[in-house]
DNA sequence: GAGTTATGTCAGTGTTATTGACATATTTCA
DNA sequence: TGAAATATGTCAATAACACTGACATAACTC
C-alpha cells in the first residue's frame, strides 16, 4: 500500500504529510508556466532560450562568478553550459577575466549590453511578482491558503478563470 | 534606457514594478529546482520523465480528461504529448475510454498503477510543501517576506546555507 | 452532404540536457 | 621540485522534450 493510499484511508501522519497541499502542488506548476513564459518571449527575439536567461540571469546579480559556482547553482553539466555560455559570450552578453588570486578561474561579467538585457528580464517577472503580491490576500488564514493565493496571483490573469474552472473539478468531489 | 535602469535611479514606479521582489525571483528558481527533483529520481526508476509526470499528474487527479484539455493545460503540441501518453498507455499508466456523448473525444483515465504512481510522486512533493509551510514564518512581515520564506522552505535542507551564502553576496551590497 | 472538430501520425528540426573521455593550465603540497 | 589535485575546455555520441508543417480519419453540427 502506497503513502498516498494510508492518506486516502485518512490517517493523520499521511494528513501532517501534505493532503492539503495538493491544490498548492498544482498551483505552482501554473504558476510557474507562467513566470517562465514572459521572459521566453522577450528572449527569442534574441534567439536566446531559458538557458541563456539563467546564466545572464545569475551573472548578472552576482558579477565575478566563476564555472564552477555557476555549474553548481544550475546543476547542469560543464558540456551544457558552455555552449549557452560560447553564445553569450560570443554576442557580447557576457565577458570573462582570469581571475587574480586563481589564475585558472574564469570570472564572469556582464556587459552594459547583458546587463541591460538582463534588467528587462527582471523587470518583467518582478512586475508579475508585484502583482501577485499586491492581489487581496484572504488575510488570517493558514500559511497554505497565503501561498496558494501567492501562486494563483502569479497566473496570468487571463487564464485564472480556466484554472480556477478545472480545480473546482477536483474541489467539488473532495469537498 | 530600459525600465530597469530607470528602477536603478530610483524611481517610484520603478519601485512598485517590484525591485524588492528580485529575490523572490531567484528563490522561485531554487525552490522550483528542487521541487521537480524529487518526482525526477522517482520516475528515472520507471524509464519516464518530466513530461510524463505532468500527463499523469493530471489524468490523476482529473479522470476522463480530453486530449484537447490536457493540450491547453501543459501547453505542448499534440505531437509532443502524443509521445508521452503513448509510453503511458502502452506500459499501462493510463487507459482511454471513447467519449459517451462525444464520440470522437478519447477520456483519459489512470490505471490503478498509474494513480499508485501519481500517488507516490504527489507525496514525495507534498511533504516538501507540507515541511516548507512548517517553517517558522518571520510572523506580521510583507506578503513578500512571507512568500520568500515559503519559497526558501521548499528549498532542499542540504542546499539552503549555499543559497543563503550566495544572495548574501547581493544583500550586503545592496544594503 | 459540407464544413468543422477531435484526434492520430509522419517527417524533419532545434534546444537543452546527458555520459564518458581526454587535454591544458594552474595551484597545492609533500 | 615534482606529483597530485583543481578549474576549465572540448570532442563525440545520445536522449528527452519540444517545435513546425502536412496530412488522415472519424464523428459531430448544421
Amino acid at each position: 500500500m502506497t503513502s498516498r493510499a494510508t492518506r486516502a484511508a485518512g490517517s493523520d501522519e499521511a494528513i501532517a504529510a501534505g493532503s492539503a497541499g495538493d491544490d498548492l502542488i498544482e498551483l505552482l506548476f501554473f504558476a510557474y508556466r507562467d513566470f517562465v513564459g514572459d521572459p521566453d518571449r522577450i528572449l527569442a527575439q534574441y534567439g536566446f532560450g531559458r538557458a541563456h536567461h539563467r546564466v545572464l540571469h545569475f551573472v548578472d546579480r552576482y558579477p565575478g562568478l566563476t564555472i564552477a559556482e555557476l555549474l553548481d547553482i544550475l546543476r547542469i553539466t560543464k558540456q551544457s553550459l558552455n555552449r549557452v555560455l560560447k553564445d553569450l559570450i560570443g554576442q557580447d552578453y557576457i565577458a570573462q577575466k582570469t581571475g587574480t588570486s586563481d589564475r585558472r578561474q574564469r570570472l564572469l561579467f556582464c556587459t552594459p549590453a547583458g546587463t541591460a538585457l538582463a534588467g528587462d528580464l527582471i523587470d518583467v517577472q518582478a512586475r508579475r511578482v508585484a502583482r501577485a503580491l499586491a492581489e487581496p490576500d484572504p488575510g488570517v488564514g493558514t500559511g497554505l491558503a497565503t501561498a496558494e493565493s501567492f501562486l494563483f496571483g502569479m497566473i496570468e490573469p487571463d487564464e485564472r478563470a480556466a484554472v480556477r474552472r478545472l480545480m473546482a473539478r477536483r474541489i467539488r468531489s473532495v469537498a
